[in-house]
DNA sequence: GGCATTAAGTTGTAATTCGCAACCTTATTT
DNA sequence: AAATAAGGTTGCGAATTACAACTTAATGCC
């Protein structure tokens, strides 16, 4: 995705927070990119080798994640002209969102088999499914739910 | 969303829950298209008034989706030529991916202070932030987790 | 110093995909 | 019978993408 082409009635103001956090991280690399981002990949090489993109798209995907404050342009100076891309805490946010469409494949493309899931690194057991919980912390299904003016 | 081309490396074959999940959903149009189902419209013509989509391209989202089992074309038999595209259990299910993005937008693109919040029906009071939970119940970071294979 | 090497891009070009407007089909209403 | 409406499909120009080749900058090696 970039997720798409832009003639669309300009999501940058669209007053939908699912449109404007679609518009922010929503096209194929970009996520891709923050995948890697999350699996400890900071390089412009590493980002190129482990996920095969061209690098053109890849340059042009790394400059909208750093402009939209997602990933943060460091001087690695070694030797060389190095740099790295690290998660804001912007960036790092997005693990909720990452790990809900991850356990949604699980579920329904995986069908409950797959091939890795993510678990606690400390004890080793798995993270729970996440859910949106009520005010006092009952899990809330759609129909539940409604939009109400802020 | 579709989040883009496909000369990458097959997504359809990528062990990866999330590039699984995101091949499924992840294009502009499909999310807004699930969206507004989640919000209630149900006709070809709800979806494209809605949301300004060329026909073509609405159509060719709305086979998609009901390809991916997430929505599912009913006869609505009324008068002539009328069909109704409802979401699945599946398509149901990716409410906590939307409300967590949703979130997440909320917080860094609204910064806190988005125009509609999302509210439990019953109560009217708004949704808790959704969270990754370890099997305690204690909410994890990014870096407390690992991908272990299954 | 001079040459090769590596990281990180940039540029050119062909192939793909998108958005728009116009057209089509089937079934109703008048 | 003519007009209207839902739900698409088609053609086409414009915008993006992928791939490969080229560039730039800063060392490392001899």
């Amino acid at each position: 995705m970039k997720l798409a082409r832009m003639n669309r009635p300009d999501p940058a103001s669209d007053p939908c927070s699912l449109a404007r956090g679609l518009a922010e991280v929503g096209d194929w690399w970009s996520l891709m990119i923050i995948r890697e981002a999350m699996y400890g990949s900071r390089r412009f090489s590493d980002f190129q080798q482990r996920l095969g993109i061209a690098r053109n798209i890849l340059s042009d995907r790394l400059n909208k994640l750093v402009d939209r404050d997602i990933l943060r342009k460091v001087d690695a100076g070694e030797h060389g002209t190095r740099f790295e891309y690290r998660l804001t805490d912007k960036g790092r946010d997005l693990f909720v969102v990452l790990t809900a469409l991850r356990q949604w494949a699980d579920k329904w493309v995986f069908e409950n088999e797959p091939p890795f899931v993510l678990v606690d690194r400390d004890s080793g057991r798995p993270v729970q499914p996440v859910h949106v919980l009520d005010a006092d912390g009952q899990p809330l299904k759609l129909h539940q739910v409604a939009v109400a003016a802020n």
